[in-house]
DNA sequence: ATAGATGGCATTTTT
DNA sequence: TGCCATCTAT
């Protein structure tokens, strides 16, 4: 047996050993909360639990790969058989064993975001709506309103009336485009994210789940702040309270309301307080001493949460004194950052490992400056969050072959197959799909004459399915067949290309079967590979979650970007920004620098515009951080009060657009009026369109073949 | 019906 | 910047 009455401290022992059938870990940040559920599952398995009864939900993959490494290690000896994995991954797991009736003997693929996209824009085309006008909402925007109101379980009008009011009035559009796309869903057998969660449910209720509900005596559920209401049904249908064999499975949910960072995809933090109304004797365990970080970086993160309006009640501490002070530092201007972190990097890599280092952002495209200084000073470094390298187009040529060896009739794939021929588009590929569904082949063959090569792929992938080789195998195959198209396709850059390709086929290397990898590559979008490396992270916030490392530096901590501009209209959504922020501080261990750039490049102006700091450093006060701000020449100094913009800047995050005082401030008033705005006409430029107001009399406007200018109304001739 | 060009646009976060 | 929608010439 493992000592756990001495490895543990004594809430954590509480919550590893407890025998109730329902327990909620309530884990501040850095509480031990990975710790504990490592634990937990080794003591489930001391006390003689079969593997197999025990499921493991998260919210990465990886970090279920990783708990159920780290308990094996503490057993020495492999957990094998504990399922684990993500809610997605769980219900596809599922629903291949137990497949819902309406699919009958057919195969079910799923549908990565862009598939839908690109099915939703082809019916909306069908459909003929939105032609010619250009306010109607883009394919991308459609799946997006689709499945949040899937997500939130709120109809096609709430989630508009919330969220983007200005598109109300194409509601029944959306809700008519909504309705084909489920249609097409069913008919050609596709499953897309959303589909998973509701279809598992369905499953779990059904019979047939019975089976699948009874295997399992432990469920934990790790992250429960960040699931939404289908994903907490599906808890409970798999506790089981209403079982006829046998007892209910003991059921343990971890989770923090501060760290809630998903409620715009429908993620409900309510279900941490509705877990005891659904579990009535829930025992409730809190985990309060943080083990990971000093008390400086646990000072500025209090101090973030007691300004939050759920003031949540939890303060963090620590018993270990000392640490370096948190550094608030305001560089002259985004590139200077760039070069100051670079720079700052570069010294911390003399005191810590290079993945001892992260650099946190809000959005991907943050980072872009940054990375650019790394790769300029040779520091290795790896990006996560931001387009993920399964979504570059060759690779999903690639996995197009693959998909038809796994599935027939999977339409996405079949037409981006058809697609990479030349001469041959969508209609195209809808008539040949439709003959190759009706299995007439002659009518195919002969179809296909104007495209033999097509035909000979269909026959490559047929040949593969029928008798397949290792994944590995199939995918140099594949390769093989694909490489001409791909020079011919992207005729610039395919030499680049080719790495992720090698990538693809050294992880396809791992996998037992084809569908088993190609599963895993739909729903864990490219971990790519080689953990090994020892690099610098770059991560959006939200990727961060759940890590930690000894320095971390957060960038572009201003208006507009941290917090999001989407964030400040509703304080709902603000204070989730104030929650990621939190999260951010939290990774810290040792070392955390906040970095406020005093101006930022702005696309719209073609100029760099001073920023504002954000409300979350203006309110800390300067006993928890110190400030700095670059001088010329790199040079940084200490200041002592806050810089004379952010005490003159708005303190409250709700703009009041009637009373514009500040740069922020017309800005937001502009952009509030430019809805209304169109286009006009100029003596020597032509039409064009308005694209802001600078002020009373001056408007900027792009004209077509001139481009941006900034224009005295007075010469301007109005368009209605 | 398709390819290729052009113009316009808006830029969260992720399973 | 890079994506989308639309236009235009085949």
């Amino acid at each position: 047996m493992l000592d756990y009455a001495n490895s543990l401290n004594s809430a954590q022992y509480e919550a590893v050993s407890c025998d109730d059938d329902a327990v909620l870990v309530v884990a501040g940040a850095g509480s031990g909360k990975t710790r504990t559920i490592v634990w937990r599952l080794a003591w489930i398995l001391e006390h003689g639990a079969d593997p197999r009864s025990i499921l493991l939900l998260t919210f990465t993959r990886k970090a279920s790969q990783e708990m159920l490494e780290r308990a094996g290690r503490l057993l020495e000896r492999p957990a094998q058989g504990v399922a684990g994995g993500t809610f997605h991954s769980f219900a596809f797991s599922v629903l291949r064993r137990y497949p819902p009736a309406w699919l009958g003997e057919r195969p079910f693929t799923l549908l990565d975001p862009s598939d839908a996209s690109q099915i939703i824009r082809q019916l909306k085309d069908n459909l003929k709506l939105g032609k010619g006008d250009s306010a109607f909402p883009k394919a991308q925007t459609i799946a997006d309103i689709l499945s949040k109101a899937r997500n939130k379980e709120l109809s096609i009008e709430e989630i508009l009336g919330r969220d983007s009011f200005h598109l109300l009035p194409y509601a029944p559009d959306i809700v008519a485009i909504g309705n084909a796309y489920k249609d097409y869903k069913r008919e050609k057998a596709l499953l897309d994210y959303d589909d998973l969660l509701f279809e598992l449910e369905d499953v779990l209720k059904s019979e047939a789940g019975e089976r699948a509900r009874e295997r399992y005596q432990y469920v934990l559920v790790d992250e429960y702040q960040d699931t939404n209401l289908v994903q907490a049904r599906i808890v409970q249908a798999l506790a089981g309270q209403d079982r006829e064999n046998g007892p209910p499975a003991k059921v343990m949910a971890v989770g923090d309301e501060a760290q809630s960072i998903y409620a715009f995809r429908g993620a409900n933090v309510r279900n941490m307080l509705d877990f005891q109304n659904a579990f009535p004797r829930t025992r409730i365990i809190p985990l309060e001493e943080n083990y990971r970080s000093t008390q400086p970086i646990l000072d500025v993160a209090n101090n973030i949460l007691s300004r939050s309006e759920e003031s949540f009640k939890k303060k963090l501490y620590t018993a270990r004194e000392g640490g370096a002070e948190v550094r608030i530092i305001s560089p002259i201007s985004d590139a200077t950052q760039a070069d100051l972190v670079a720079e700052r990097i570069g010294e911390l890599l003399t005191r810590y490992r290079p993945n001892e280092i992260a650099v946190l952002f809000r959005s991907g495209f943050h980072s872009y400056q940054l990375e650019n200084s790394l790769r300029r000073d040779g520091v290795p470094f790896r990006k996560y969050g931001g387009v993920r390298f399964t979504e570059a187009a060759h690779i999903k040529d690639l996995f197009a072959f693959a998909r038809l060896i796994v599935n027939p009739l999977d339409a996405p794939a079949f037409s981006r197959l058809a697609a990479m021929h030349k001469g041959a588009g969508p209609k195209t590929a809808e008539k040949l799909y439709n003959l190759m569904a009706k299995n007439d082949l002659g009518a195919l063959e002969k179809a296909c004459r104007k495209f033999p090569d097509f035909l000979a792929d269909l026959r490559l992938v047929d040949g593969l399915r029928v008798n397949p080789p290792e994944p590995r195998e199939i995918f140099l195959e594949i390769f093989h067949r694909y490489r001409p198209y791909m020079e011919r396709l992207y005729p610039e850059d395919w030499p680049t290309r080719l790495a992720g390709i090698d990538e693809i086929i050294q992880m396809s290397a791992n996998y037992a079967s084809l569908d088993l990898f190609m599963a895993d590559m739909a729903l864990d979008a490219g971990q790519d590979s080689t953990e090994s490396d020892d690099c610098v992270t770059l991560s959006t916030v939200h990727s961060a979650k759940g890590l930690e490392w000894s320095a971390v530096l957060i960038i572009d901590l201003v208006e507009d970007r941290f917090p999001s501009r989407r964030s400040v209209a509703r304080s709902e959504d603000f204070e989730e920004e104030r929650r990621l922020f939190y999260v951010a501080c939290t990774r810290a261990k040792k070392e955390l620098e906040l970095y406020a750039p005093a101006a930022i490049y702005n696309k719209m102006l073609q100029s760099r515009t001073s920023a504002i700091q954000s409300p979350f450093l203006r309110e800390l006060p300067s006993s928890s951080a110190t400030r700095y701000a670059e001088k010329m020449g790199g040079v940084l100094e200490k200041t002592d009060s806050l810089p004379v913009a952010g005490a003159t800047f708005r303190v409250s995050p709700f703009p009041e657009p009637q009373a514009p005082t500040t740069e922020g401030e017309t800005k937001f008033a502009s952009r509030y009026e430019s809805s209304s705005q169109g286009y006009c006409r100029h003596r020597i430029f032509g039409r064009g369109k308005i694209i802001k107001k600078i002020d009373d009399d001056k408007l900027q406007v792009n004209f077509p073949g001139y481009g941006l200018k900034i224009i005295l109304a007075n010469y301007l001739l109005m368009e209605d």
